[in-house]
DNA sequence: GAAGTGATGTTTTTT
DNA sequence: ACATCACTTC
């Protein structure tokens, strides 16, 4: 294509002629149907440049994303195109920017600004706690179905008021022998209310509430917010789309709106995402003259996977007519390993990533191992070992879930907001303070009848003497820890917390491996408080709050190192977001995580009938359905070598199971696989040829070993640039623009320019040795910056 | 209130 | 296999 119309903005050359249309078609709704490798972050992000190159300010942009990860890549691309003000654009997930708006307007919806974030376990305790103190029966009411029962009321703006007028709802409830599901419903919500924490789905729902309550509100947002982008459309729930509505869906608004999205990857139906949202999305905008463009061209996978691909997802019953094509030649074929057992599965697949290595120089971190369920890692973990392949697991069980991470997180959380009744029953006995079970009940009714927080209830009720005096002591220390939170930074009232509540000498006192590790994770999460206090950067979303906004004196600053402000800051983080980046390993994820990622070299396994497709959602149509979308978007994140697995027979449930391949191979056309592969004779299972010639050498499956191959989150620094030794901070205030400075982080910088007055001077510094994010924005006041000259 | 026993139910989960 | 949980026993 040539250049000739848009010279001057010649990141828009690097796009195709539709990739191009759709960025700049800015004004209007605009729906883009974006198929795998298509190029979509690419168009969101030249998208975003281009409003900016219009004259558009960063902070009247909002781009919504699903995972920190996503919106943190669109960030650091757009920073490549238009510099540092791409820092001010306010791209970020749905759940963090909405709790950011939802903290300053916190008073609106009689909720306090430091609201608690309560994640899923906090919520399946409090539902199992109302489930007891109801004497329900435990298996009618399982935890786990009222917990997404009413995650998916909250998702269809079904309120536990709106829910009475349900009876189509109701008569479910009955039938699934539930009919107390709506006292449930209604006591969870109050008691999240009376608790100051809001669940992940109260952070979408209450800002809807906001919106729908407070005209004024949602007026200043509309104002704000010019244009609005919408990432991954086809995993949005009916809320979601509700609220970017709300953003744009008014009289006289230009519906400024970019979704994007591919309904073949719609991968999250069991959550309440729906690719409903874009079928009304083209209805919904339909008189506003809406255009839709379609990304067609696959720029990541050669052809016979595309082709392949396609072929696999026109078994699909309804879908958004598209046609994904490649130009970067046949590729190899599909290869299908058939193998006995899952550890025979796990053996050949290591074999076949050592070959990769050889024969054609794929890097560990170009290699990845995909599969239905996080527990069929083990047998890939255990042969990868035994070749000495650096390998990473992704998914199971986080750093921030662990027992001893929750409970010191815990202390924190009461710390700040005393009404957390989930932090409270945690720690109240942990460590031991001989208050039970007998004394929680009647704390808990007891602030039932008051309709109050535990906390409240504590000096009021009934008991023996002993235990009052327990309780007395928790109050007195909680509230010196609450003092200490108030004048000290994070890292200061964790570390004096984690000491004086007796959590530390709880930890030190068990010496097995285990407790040793459980010591390390506690005081890797101290460590990562302190990264978190010594950052000194500055977050550019909260400056613009402050640069709007009155009464920002009352707010959290840009430069808040507080407890709180550290809490805010974690609530909303997973495993994913501490992955180092420059690691040269293998990656071990189920297919759902591996969304959005490419890999040169992509091994799927485990795909026989039952396990993929999963038989928990086989046997509905819908449900076969999404495990197909599932299978869809394993194989397009192959570039150029993709290889399916199977075993005849695997363990699972502790027994030997033996299940055919899935009906996903047959699927595939024969002209894409491999002549070697031992499909296309016919995918039935090998019936009769369960002998056992397969390798023994490592069948106990338990190794030794326990290495800690999972992420370890928190604790990872970077590495020090700067010599802390001889390193000695400079006054800032003899800091000027143009000095060549040096940082204890970031290492030797230039600082490019100064902004705003005494206490909030500001340094743009250009850091030439980092990786990402070179350009800094670093408040003086706090800086560590030595000047070289 | 701890520690041991037997029954039970197992997917995926960006936030 | 493995974790979770209700229930028993000390």
């Amino acid at each position: 294509m040539s250049a000739t119309t848009e010279a001057k903005s010649s990141y828009l050359d690097q796009l195709n002629p539709v990739q191009r249309q759709a960025a700049m078609a800015t004004e209007g709704p605009v729906l883009v149907i974006a198929g795998p490798g298509s190029g979509k972050t690419r168009v969101l992000t030249y998208r975003i440049a281009h409003l900016i190159e219009k004259g558009a300010a960063p902070w009247e942009i909002m781009a919504l994303t699903f995972t920190n990860k996503s919106a943190r890549e669109m960030k650091e691309r757009i920073e490549k195109v238009i510099g540092p003000r791409a820092n001010r654009v306010w791209a970020g997930t749905f759940h963090s920017l909405f709790a950011k708006i939802l903290r300053v307007e916190a008073e609106h919806i009689g909720y306090p600004s430091n609201f608690t974030i309560y994640d899923t376990d906090d919520t399946k305790s409090v539902i199992g706690a109302i489930i007891n103190e109801m004497n329900l029966n435990k298996e009618q009411y399982n935890v786990n179905n009222i917990r997404s029962r009413i995650s998916s009321c909250k998702s269809n703006l079904i309120t536990p008021k709106l829910y009475v007028n349900r009876p189509d709802l109701m008569e479910e409830d009955k039938l699934a022998k539930r009919p107390f599901f709506h006292q449930i419903y209604e006591k969870y919500v109050g008691r999240c209310k009376r608790s100051g924490a809001m669940d992940f789905d109260d952070l979408l729902f209450r800002l809807f509430e906001l919106f729908q309550n407070h005209p004024e509100v949602t007026d200043k947002y509309r104002k704000k917010f010019k244009y609005l982008l919408v990432d991954e459309f086809q995993d949005t729930n009916h809320l979601q789309y509700s609220i970017v509505k709300k953003f744009i869906n008014y009289e006289g608004s230009p519906r400024n709106v970019c979704v994007v999205g591919d309904d073949a990857q719609s991968i999250y139906a069991f959550r309440g995402a729906t690719i409903q949202n874009i079928l009304d999305f083209e209805n919904d905008f339909k008189q506003h003259s809406i255009r839709i463009f379609k990304l067609e061209q696959n720029y990541r996978s050669t052809e016979h996977i595309v082709q392949a691909a396609n072929q696999v997802i026109s078994y699909n019953r309804r879908q958004i007519q598209k046609t994904i094509f490649s130009d970067k030649g046949e590729g190899q074929r599909i290869k299908i390993i058939k193998a006995m057992t899952d550890s025979e599965e796990g053996k050949r697949v290591a074999d076949l990533i050592v070959e990769q290595k050889n024969r054609w120089h794929v890097s560990n971190h170009e290699i990845a191992i995909l599969y239905r369920t996080n527990s069929q890692s083990r047998v890939f973990e255990e042969y990868l070992r035994h070749f000495n392949i650096p390998y990473r697991v992704f998914g199971g069980m986080s750093f921030y879930q662990r027992k001893e991470v929750k409970d010191m997180i815990a202390y924190l959380r009461l710390a700040i907001n005393q009404q957390d009744d989930e932090a409270l029953r945690r720690v109240i006995n942990y460590p031991k303070r001989a208050i039970g079970g007998t004394t929680l009940d009647k704390i808990s009714s007891a602030a039932e009848m008051m309709g109050r927080p535990m906390w409240d209830a504590l000096p009021h009720v009934d008991l023996p003497g002993r235990t009052r005096n327990s309780i007395d002591n928790f109050v007195a220390m909680i509230k010196d820890f609450t003092q200490k939170a108030q004048t000290s930074d994070a890292h200061t009232v964790a570390e004096y917390i984690a000491r004086n509540s007796g959590l530390m000498d709880e930890l030190k006192k068990d010496t097995t491996v285990e407790g040793i590790a459980r010591l390390d994770n506690v005081t890797g999460l101290l460590d990562g408080i302190k990264t978190f206090v010594e950052d000194d950067t500055v977050d550019e979303l909260q400056q613009t709050l402050e640069d709007q906004d009155p009464n920002a004196a009352t707010r959290p600053s840009v430069f808040d190192k507080s407890l709180s402000a550290y809490l805010q800051n974690i609530a909303l983080m997973t495993d994913l977001d501490n992955a180092d980046e420059n690691g040269d390993y293998v990656t071990l994820m189920s297919v759902h995580s591996a969304k959005g990622l490419e890999f040169k070299s992509v091994f799927v396994a485990g795909l026989e009938e039952q396990l993929f497709p999963s038989f928990m959602s086989m046997d509905t149509p819908e449900g076969l359905d999404e495990e197909r979308r599932l299978f869809y978007v394993a194989i397009t994140r192959a570039e150029q070598f993709l290889t399916l697995s199977y075993a005849a027979s695997r363990y699972r449930f502790g027994q030997e199971r033996y299940n055919p391949p899935s009906r996903f191979l047959d699927e595939i056309g024969m002209e894409h696989l491999d002549a070697a592969s031992p499909i296309g004779t016919s995918a039935k299972p090998p019936m009769g040829r369960f002998d056992r010639n397969t390798p023994q050498e490592s069948s106990n499956g338990r190794s030794g070993v326990s290495g800690n191959f999972k992420p370890r989150g928190a604790a990872q620094q970077n590495v020090l640039r700067a010599d802390p030794k001889t390193f000695k901070p400079s006054n800032p205030d003899q800091i000027q623009a143009g000095m060549k400075v040096l940082h204890l982080k970031f290492g030797e910088g230039k600082v490019l320019s100064i902004d705003g007055a005494r206490d909030k001077r500001m340094a743009t510094i250009f850091f030439p040795d980092l990786e990402v994010d070179k350009q800094k924005r670093i408040m003086l006041k706090f800086a560590k910056l030595e000047i070289l000259g």
